[in-house]
DNA sequence: CAGAATATTTGCGGGACACGCAAGCTTTGG
DNA sequence: CCAAAGCTTGCGTGTCCCGCAAATATTCTG
């Protein structure tokens, strides 16, 4: 990867964490893309050359962790499919998976809140739901290619895409719910065993 | 209902029809809300009384459709719940359900391309799928409601909701992604079936 | 039914946003 | 070292979303 490359990398990810610790920090409302690019340091305009909405840069940093779910789902091909899936799920929401240092924060409880008002935000519920479904789609091929069979022609891969993200989102939305929170890892291994068994009344 | 409510259901119904209308006509950048407004008899800043954007007027009818789903599972408590659940699901989802005389079409292939593009609009998707996790919402207490469980504290019955809506969203991505076009009806029965049995490799 | 109380519609104006365009600057590759 | 390609930036424009207050319509009350 050329020096390019790297730096515009380096950019995508400054302004996606600039615009997330921004946003938790104040509110959604509160943050101009002004305040963005500075924190980033980049001029306005070049913002929308890496994100066509505020939204959207937040929003990536979703998107990024659930399309290393297919990434990781294409890494371990020989195993069963829902063991497979469950960890490579599992991997991406480790504690310290994401956070590693990016999110300076001096108050745990306060930064906790402040994402609960930011994921209750209408505008960014609708483009992280978008994120999720952006990574569905790789997940999707990723089964197809895995279990042999054709996205275009079969359902199955994108039933069990959609089945996964399912889990995440409300693993995470009753994660968000509960006080004292419940650990996402559990969520997640509960939701998704109880998907790959069926929805049977228990 | 008094003369009031029903005057503002109309002007949501009118709005957000021409709004799908317009969008699938000429493309979703091409209408103006103040298009929309006149279409629907109103002023333009009427319009933001009742839809806080364009993307939402035209997700509304994904929205109302899909709310649906949990008023017809309440008015079905004995049944088995999937049973209630799939046909409650394809109630929403036959043939006239909806279009009674609404979508004024000349041409049912025409507005079938218009459909495809409009739902391939990336603001758009993200205002379905927002709609589509409202109702899921719903869904999820109807569904907790009939199993008596609390849906603060159980996984359960958001986990089925996800999973139903999920097939809804599945089974009308693969009907619009299909040529021709599978029905959305056999698409539904299908992944619902494979839900409630779950998601082992076939 | 008259008039008060309450809602809704509308026009105006402002703040922010997203993006096309063209000029300047940086990296790349020979 | 130079030319080509790509990225960044400033500027201008069109649209959107919403707060506010006046005008209009509906409902309520006596």
């Amino acid at each position: 990867m050329g020096l390019r490359e790297r730096k515009k990398a380096q950019t995508h990810a400054a302004l996606s964490w600039a615009a997330v610790r921004l946003t938790v920090e104040r509110g959604f409302d509160k943050v101009k893309v002004e305040d963005i690019a500075e924190a980033a340091g980049v001029s306005p305009r070049t913002f929308n050359n890496y994100f066509s909405s505020k939204a959207e840069a937040i929003a990536f940093r979703h998107l990024d962790r659930c399309l290393r779910i297919a990434e990781a789902l294409r890494e371990r091909p020989g195993e069963p499919l829902w063991e497979a899936i469950t960890d490579s799920v599992l991997r991406q929401f480790a504690p310290d998976a994401e956070a590693v240092a990016h999110p300076p924060v001096a108050d745990a409880a306060q930064w906790a809140e402040g994402v609960r008002v930011m994921v209750a935000e209408p505008a960014l519920r609708g483009e992280m739901l978008r994120a999720g479904a952006t990574a569905e789609a790789e997940i999707a091929a990723a089964v197809a290619e895995r279990t042999g069979s054709d996205p275009q022609q079969d359902l199955y891969p994108h039933l069990v895409a959609s089945a996964v993200m399912g889990a995440v989102n409300t693993a995470i939305a009753h994660h968000l719910r509960t006080d004292p929170a419940v650990p996402v890892s559990r969520l997640l291994t509960d939701a998704l065993a109880r998907i790959a068994a069926g929805l049977a009344t228990p």
